[in-house]
DNA sequence: GCAATAAGTCAATAATACTGACCTAAATAC
DNA sequence: GTATTTAGGTCAGTATTATTGACTTATTGC
């Protein structure tokens, strides 16, 4: 199935994603902690700030989390005035999403720590090496895009990312004694 | 600072990694969620998996989490038989970890579910692209080299990965209503 | 002998996210 | 025009993960 040769390799490149990610998400996490935020919200701040109007349902489905894991750190926000939630026009039971002035510059801030991070990395490697990660990483996303034969036996269900999926087939978890 | 060209596709690069990290921990992740077995798991497997005889204080520096938080899940794997553990001839003090054979075959199959991921996006995106992303990523690790002017105020000491200085800057959370 | 080191442990706490059971209000179906 | 569905919000209970802090034990190195 995989190559012996190339082996050593893909084994690297799960150590250095591993710990890529862990740099990418210090930077953010560091500015949040200073204000008792964590990762949830940054991640709030983002889709919200990426898509204004976007509603909760949408937000939720992005996230794919529970709407009681979204409820309290999205009412922080909002009630930080970090977040503005309006009705909309036309439905009146959905909520418009979008970042207040400052939740925009709070956002930037923990954006900029990352496109900086990323920016460098891209000069580092040189010239199209931003085209080639974004190609990598957009497969990888997408699951590679074909699951392929000889995959593990995982029923299509417990693929997708809903929680209530990812719970159905968990054995509970032991506790050591 | 950044190019407001540039702008966009960082932003979709801050997305795609997010997406792309998700896919990428998703599948041993339902993996060892039928065993009952989380991320921290997975991750012992896998270090102990490449370093063999490998010493808890080595592993508690490369997964930077305290010792009471390895304690539990790699006890959990010692009793499961899954990772043997035993005394260094030398120092009596240091226990070596290596994998069982069950604990190989295990480690083998999570990992080879994120090396198929992987070779799959390398293939998808081309011959080169390997090199680019190995490349990238490296620089990301490593704060992609330099932190640079202009950085944000972040003590140099709390971009350290260690536990106690991730905390020693933090608000206390504000728990919302 | 004694300080430092490696490992293991117990207790308390915090943050995150889950399930389940509700509620309100608005829109849509019939 | 009631009935059902949808969007959103909330409370309660629980599980998991990881933290700090305070120890204990055994061993090593002076």
């Amino acid at each position: 199935m995989v190559d012996l040769n190339e082996e050593a390799g893909l084994r690297a490149a799960i150590e250095t994603f591993y710990f890529a990610y862990r740099e990418f998400t210090g930077g953010p996490d560091r500015i949040l902690a200073q204000r008792g935020l964590g990762r949830v919200h940054h991640r709030i701040l983002y889709f919200v700030g990426q898509q204004p109007d976007l509603s909760v349902k949408s937000l939720l489905q992005v996230l794919a989390i529970t709407k009681q894991a979204l409820h309290a750190p999205l009412r922080q926000l909002i009630e930080m005035g970090l977040v503005l939630s309006a009705g909309d026009s036309a439905d009146g039971r959905v909520r418009r999403l979008r970042l207040s002035g400052e939740g925009v510059r709070l956002e930037a801030r923990l954006t900029a720590t990352q496109m900086k991070l990323l920016a460098g990395a891209f000069a580092h490697a040189g010239s199209g090496s931003a085209a080639a990660w974004h190609k990598v990483m957009k497969a990888v996303g997408a699951g590679a895009i074909s699951a392929g034969p000889g995959d593990d036996a995982l029923s299509a269900e417990s693929r997708s990312a809903s929680p209530a999926a990812r719970r159905r087939d968990r054995a509970p978890a032991r506790r050591a004694g």
